[in-house]
DNA sequence: AACTATTTATAAGA
DNA sequence: TTCTTATAAATAGTT
């Protein structure tokens, strides 16, 4: 190249090795910067020296040209996750917890808590959505119940033809047979039937993580079903 | 440079333009390749030209030199979030999207709706949280009702206050002066405050993104106070 | 793409 | 690191 033409492999001596380093890496940079004027281009040079330090140059910035080389080159493994989506997958989650702190002040007040806000159309209205709400699960529950007892009936029926003909029997074969134990057992069974029943409930707040419990303060609970806040009686 | 050396500035003529880049970039490379050999470092350039064409050197490797880069950069905007921290975000996506869901579910049953597969047990917890609910509303309302008639009797009293003495103006004056006029005006002012107050309600649904709500399937509008709901009578 | 006149870059030495 | 200097390399303008 200059005053002795050196041939280009790795420059053993330190001391020269560390010079040519620092002026080469001026003339690299000096060179990426005309390029980037002259023919307006975007362009980025990063240089780690042997001893690991950086030193860097880019036209526009850093990110933006690598931001573009991997969506040029469509990596999708990690890098190809843009800036973009990180956006959208952001704006979701604000989205998303404002909707929850919506619903969650919705559900309190249809629980009755936090009313103070609220003018008095919003009570008559509340009001007025509560009582046709209650309405519909007393009119439900009653259903509900009558069902249960005809089913209930059913199987006292059932089981009391089962005991008549146990009678028959122990009368054919002259064993004696105690009529309680029978009738006994099949009430039990249908009771358990009952509470098997409730036992099947909506997914429970439990399987929220509570890195987003803690965010979203739920610590009222505003969960209907939470055995905590409604015990029956 | 040579041959008539030229400023550093856009090449406004196209066709020499491409020509420089062409030149230049190669040297560029050329210069990045000896400098990396020469001096042991691991070097990346990144060439975007105008026309958005890419061209590019890696001593070793893009993918290497780039999350060496950004290692060292630490850089906590877009490119260091990690497919961890992408994880994170989607988990809590999910998470919230459970939480919206439980809530609706939760919301629904609270208005009534939705009760079939809930049990007696449930239904009987419901019903007893529904009227504790209304308990707490009416007496909100009824609370209400007393401050906003208290209110209005003041303004009454001071609105009568005001004609007794605008008679006496009168009489003075020897004018004629009609008292429902007063009383009128002060009677519309106040309700339209009443009215005012029940404006002010919670976040409208409107303002999260359409790309949610499909997602959600909020169509059944859950929103306690949205009008097309709650509209009173 | 090749040529060439010059400018620029830079190796070696200070 | 910076300066100097001799010389190699890069490249603008032309063919």
């Amino acid at each position: 190249m200059v005053k002795g033409k050196i041939a280009i492999r790795k420059i053993n001596c330190s001391k020269s090795r560390q010079v040519t380093f620092f002026k080469r890496r001026t003339g690299l940079i000096k060179k990426a910067k005309e390029l980037s004027i002259l023919c307006d281009a975007e362009i980025g040079v990063i240089i780690f020296s042997c001893t690991g330090k950086l030193y860097d140059y880019a036209s526009t910035s850093m990110s933006s040209v690598i931001e573009r080389y991997n969506t040029m080159k469509q990596d999708n493994r990690q890098q190809s996750i843009t800036a973009a989506e990180i956006q959208f997958l952001k704006k979701d989650a604000e989205s998303m917890m404002q909707q929850l702190r919506c619903l969650q002040e919705c559900n309190r007040r249809l629980m009755g808590e936090e009313l103070s806000k609220l003018s008095l159309e919003d009570l008559k209205n509340l009001e007025n959505v509560l009582e046709m709400g209650l309405k519909n699960v007393r009119s439900r529950k009653e259903q509900n119940f009558v069902e249960e007892m005809r089913e209930l009936k059913r199987k006292v029926d059932d089981v009391e033809q089962e005991n008549v003909e146990l009678r028959k029997k122990s009368k054919v074969i002259g064993r004696d047979y105690r009529e309680s134990e029978g009738e006994f057992s099949a009430e039990t069974s249908s009771s358990k039937e009952i509470s098997k029943m409730s036992a099947q409930a909506i997914p429970d707040k439990d399987d929220i993580p509570e890195r987003l419990l803690l965010q979203l303060s739920l610590q009222s609970k505003p969960y209907l079903l939470d055995e905590q806040k409604t015990t029956s009686g």
